[in-house]
DNA sequence: GAGCACTGC
């Protein structure tokens, strides 16, 4: 049975190889997974020429082949259920064997695997239907994949040398009759044989041509096939060359071994224009050579998005009034150049006759300073504070600062804002900005918010898990105070959806300030958007007009590779193009290094900055022309059933592909090129899934609980979490001992909420009070809670970084107390920067530890916690973190590997992880998160019997029975 | 022997 499905890759990739010019095993796989999918032979057609742009083979050809492959792939198909089915035989066996026998569990546990990786798998197969055969297409061909994007002078040669390797391959192939055709030239065995370099070939094959021709029609030709997309003629490239190495011969007497490569020069020179901007415009000597690629990206431009300026002449009359005047008034000016102005009046008025409205307007439009100003000055203040929150800390810092200088008042007085570690508020307080989550905090303290008269939430369409909370809360408040008003503000999309949800509330739309954007689409989805991406850098590089270039990412390593790529690329070219600065941005880049992107491009230069997601919501940068939006983030994403995480990388949604488009269009007209096509655009989501149907909801839960908020599946969401992750995370609770069995919140509960913190954390804490050790329990929860950034570990230096971490694991400690560790030996260098460098720790994290150990300190005293230190005693420590994190535990299996103990299921423990050779039989784990493997990280040692002593209604005793007598019972009911 | 988008309390 095997062997018909080899034979069919067999033939699949040779097909590939004549169609194509190449073929590579995951490319054949991913064609015949392609012809698994399909439903008749036109759809599989659909399917290889969509998804495989490069595939543009004469389409009888592809017809045939898809027809072929069509009949054959039953065959495979066959075969492949057989060999699952032999591997599911072979596994069970050997688990069983290990095992003693218990099927019932073993099984279980073993579809939550599969299940998951089957998932996970899905996943993929959906991303790559989107965008087209990213991933699998990706290592087709490194050459290939290389050329498309390559500069001449880097690559053509190696490229040039390649094919003609591939052709004397060829040649060597068609030997018939001790005959040896090229170019219809026939050559001896031994002139043949002597074919090891294209200089020889020349050679040969032009002596032979000058003995025999003269077929003049070979002039020398512009091959039209550049100009084609997708096909180069060989042949035609060929007779170029041909021609050219003739030319050499007669003109200059001598021969030159790369004599192709400079017809094709030639022709490109001649083809290609290189375009500046009119302020830095060169002189192109002779000696200069141009940009060309082999394959160009076809872009559609499929639409531009009007700009709007409203009333452009009032605005600058206003602007050129107000130069004259002091700077308070021109900022009062300035104000009223905002587009929002105009408005004031109406929606004043709006807000009048209405408790709830929804406002909608773009970024830039004055919304988030004005709207709160306006209302101040209508006399909103007397009965009580506006508050207006936004998602992150550093808009409310710097709303609020801009607003306390318009109002020419000091920060902290009239204006203040409040976030975590930072009140910047005094009962002079009026306009208060905050982050949601402050907000969210502040309704336990005060659940009507009494003190409030009106209430802005901004950003509303970005949908964090505080703003969705709130939606619900503030909605229920809007039903019992009449006064108070409830303004929710949001980009265009969502608009409708908050008007449903609050009630049928109008939606106040006024325009921003905007300018037309055009976009562009590619015409075939491109096999490796890094790759492209690249490429369009460079192409917008050469021949776009200045304008700085900003590049969405996925992730650090993604911006790396793309940065050393593009620096690679630019190095050897000197001054022949403008200088391009590269600047990475991503959170966890170092903030000397962040800064970069804001400095101003100098003359000439052209800035391309690399990002994350960081840009499309936290920051703006100025003088962005062009945006390339390959159109894939980085999402997590929660499974309520096995508890674990996994950060995949995953399409965007349209939404967030035209809050990226929007980038291009701040100070002027832009640009954005979206590395897919239209079609898949169309097959995006409408909106990214809202952060709380994909999140472990444990402390949501406790929250609303302790709001008073009993029946959970009742609640008003605007988007209800799936009922699963809520009960999941009720069980949890009452595991812990914060909610009682009726569902209600018990005083450990009420003492939990108060920490911002994971339940699990805050238990732990709770329970530090018991061992004597909650000086110790901060610290650890303070480093667990910054989350993985601690320890640094650049490349180059890997080993003295991995070495430096281990220094804290001594004693096979684990990784809480190697945190612990880590703490206090900051500590006692007096928070050393220099002990953070020479021990690979990194210091930001450090000092954001720091800040909420400060924080929780605070809080243990409010909820009647004594700081008492033990750091001596470890068992006690450990004991401590057990009463919260018992539901994470795991046994060591016989092979080596984990399984936790609800739900069961297998996990390993993570490389970076203290105990990762260690292997002790009972582990705690922080979290498990599923990469390539279910790991879990930041690792403990436990006893069993503190399970068993800890959380008595969660482990039985045969739960937490050693795996040795396990074996041994379970081996005995087999016999029975 | 592995890789970590972004927030927030």
């Amino acid at each position: 049975m095997g062997s018909s499905s080899d034979s069919l890759k067999t033939w699949v990739s040779d097909q590939l190889m004549s169609m194509l010019g190449y073929s590579q095993p995951t490319l054949v796989q991913y064609v015949i997974a392609l012809a698994k999918q399909a439903t008749s032979t036109g759809d599989l057609v659909n399917k290889l020429s969509v998804e495989c742009g490069s595939l543009s083979s004469s389409s009888d050809t592809l017809h045939a082949f898809t027809e072929e492959i069509f009949t054959r792939v039953p065959l495979l198909l066959d075969d492949a259920d057989d060999d699952d089915e032999k591997r599911r035989v072979k596994r069970r066996t050997i688990t069983g064997d290990e095992e003693g026998d218990d099927d019932g569990s073993e099984s279980e546990e073993e579809r939550l695997v599969r299940d998951q990786r089957e998932e996970q798998l899905e996943q993929n197969i959906r991303n790559r239907d989107v965008i087209g055969a990213r991933k699998l297409m990706e290592p087709v061909n490194a050459l290939e994949q290389d050329d498309i994007t390559a500069l001449r002078r880097v690559s053509r040669q190696e490229y040039l040398k390649k094919r003609e390797e591939k052709k004397v391959e060829e040649l060597r192939d068609d030997i018939e009759d001790e005959e040896y055709l090229f170019d219809g030239v026939k050559l001896t065995e031994a002139e043949y044989g002597e074919l090891r370099h294209k200089k020889e070939l020349y050679e040969i094959v032009k002596k032979k041509k000058q003995s025999v021709e003269v077929d003049d029609t070979r002039e020398y030709k512009i091959p039209e096939a550049y100009d084609q997309e997708g096909s180069v003629n060989q042949e035609k490239r060929f007779d170029v060359a041909l021609k050219r190495c003739r030319d050499q011969e007669c003109v200059g007497g001598k021969m030159n071994p790369f004599a192709e490569q400079e017809a094709w020069e030639d022709y490109q020179i001649g083809k290609a224009m290189l375009k500046y901007g009119s302020k830095n415009k060169r002189q192109i000597s002779d000696d200069d050579y141009q940009f060309v690629f082999e394959d160009q990206i076809d872009f559609i431009k499929t639409s531009v998005v009007d700009g709007y300026n409203t009333d452009n002449e009032e605005v600058s009359k206003l602007l050129e009034k107000s130069k004259a005047k002091s700077a308070l008034e021109r900022l009062q000016e300035e104000r009223k150049s905002l587009p929002i102005y105009s408005y004031r009046d109406e929606l004043l008025q709006a807000i009048q006759d209405y408790q709830v409205v929804v406002i909608v307007g773009e970024t830039g439009s004055g919304k988030t300073t004005q709207i709160p100003q306006y209302l101040h000055e209508a006399g909103y203040t007397k009965r009580g504070k506006i508050g207006c929150t936004q998602p992150r800390r550093v808009a409310a810092m710097s709303v609020a600062a801009r607003v306390s200088h318009e109002m020419g008042v000091k920060l902290g007085h009239e204006v203040g804002y409040s976030i975590r570690f930072e009140d910047c508020t005094s009962e002079k307080t009026v306009l208060k900005y905050m982050t949601d989550g402050m907000l969210l905090r502040e309704f336990l303290a005060e659940p009507d918010l009494e003190s409030y008269s009106v209430l802005m939430v901004d950003e509303a369409h970005e949908r964090t898990l505080s703003t969705d909370i709130l939606f619900g809360l503030v909605k229920d408040v809007a039903r019992s105070r009449p006064d108070l008003k409830l303004l929710i503000s949001s980009a265009t999309l969502d608009a409708e959806k908050f008007s449903d949800f609050f009630d049928s509330a109008p939606i106040f739309s006024f325009p921003g300030r905007r300018y037309p954007i055009e976009i562009n689409y590619t015409k075939a989805p491109e096999a490796d958007y890094l790759d492209a991406a690249i490429f369009t850098v460079l192409h917008i590089h050469v021949k776009e007009e200045p304008g700085d270039i900003f590049v969405f990412l996925t992730g650090q390593e993604e911006i790396e590779t793309v940065e050393e790529n593009l620096k690679h690329r630019t190095k050897g070219l000197g001054t022949k193009i403008a200088e391009l600065i590269i600047c990475p941005i991503y959170a966890n880049l170092p903030i000397e290094l962040q800064s970069k992107i804001f400095e101003p491009t100098p003359e000439g230069a052209r800035k391309v900055v690399l990002a994350t997601n960081i840009a499309e919501t936290s920051l703006t940068i100025d003088g962005i022309k062009y945006v390339i939006d390959p159109g894939f983030c980085k999402m997590k994403s929660y499974n309520p059933r096995t508890g674990m995480e996994s950060l995949l990388v995953a399409p965007i949604s349209k939404a967030s592909a035209n809050q990226r488009k929007g980038r291009a269009g701040r100070t002027g007209p832009g640009k954005c090129f979206r590395l897919y096509t239209v079609c898949s655009y169309n097959d995006l989501e409408d909106n990214t899934t809202p952060e709380i149907k994909r999140t472990n909801l444990a402390n949501v839960v406790l929250i609303l609980k302790s709001l008073g908020i009993h029946d959970l599946l009742k609640f008003d969401f605007m988007d209800s979490p799936t009922p699963e992750a809520l009960m999941e995370a009720l069980e949890l609770l009452f595991s812990l001992n914060a909610l009682n069995e009726r569902g209600e919140l018990t005083m450990l509960g009420r003492r939990m909420a108060e920490f911002p913190l994971d339940p699990m954390l805050s238990k732990a804490i709770v329970a530090s009070d018991k061992y004597k050790c909650s000086d110790e329990m901060i610290s650890i929860a303070a480093m667990l809670s910054v989350g993985n950034s601690i320890f640094y570990r650049p490349k180059d230096k890997q080993v003295h970084a991995d070495n430096a971490r281990m220094n804290f694991h001594s004693g096979n400690v684990g990784d809480h107390i190697a945190l612990l560790n880590v703490y206090n030996s900051w500590k006692e260098t007096g928070y050393s920067t220099q002990w953070c460098y020479e021990n690979y720790v990194q210091v930001r994290s450090m000092k954001r530890a720091r800040d909420i150990r400060d924080q929780l300190e605070g809080l243990l005293e409010r909820v009647g916690i004594e700081l008492t230190s033990n750091a001596n005693d470890l068992e006690s420590i450990k004991k401590a973190i057990t009463s919260g994190f018992f539901p994470h535990s795991a046994r060591l299996q016989t092979n080596g590997s984990y399984r936790t103990v609800k739900p069961p299921q297998a996990a390993h423990i993570h490389p970076s992880s203290g105990l990762a050779q260690v292997l002790p039989r009972w582990v705690l784990y922080h979290e498990l998160v599923l990469t390539t493997k279910a790991y879990m990280r930041q690792v403990t040692e436990l006893k069993r019997e503190w399970l068993v002593d800890i959380a008595p209604h969660w482990y039985q005793l045969k739960d937490a029975e050693d795996s040795g007598t396990k074996k041994k019972s379970r081996g005995e009911m087999k016999r029975l």
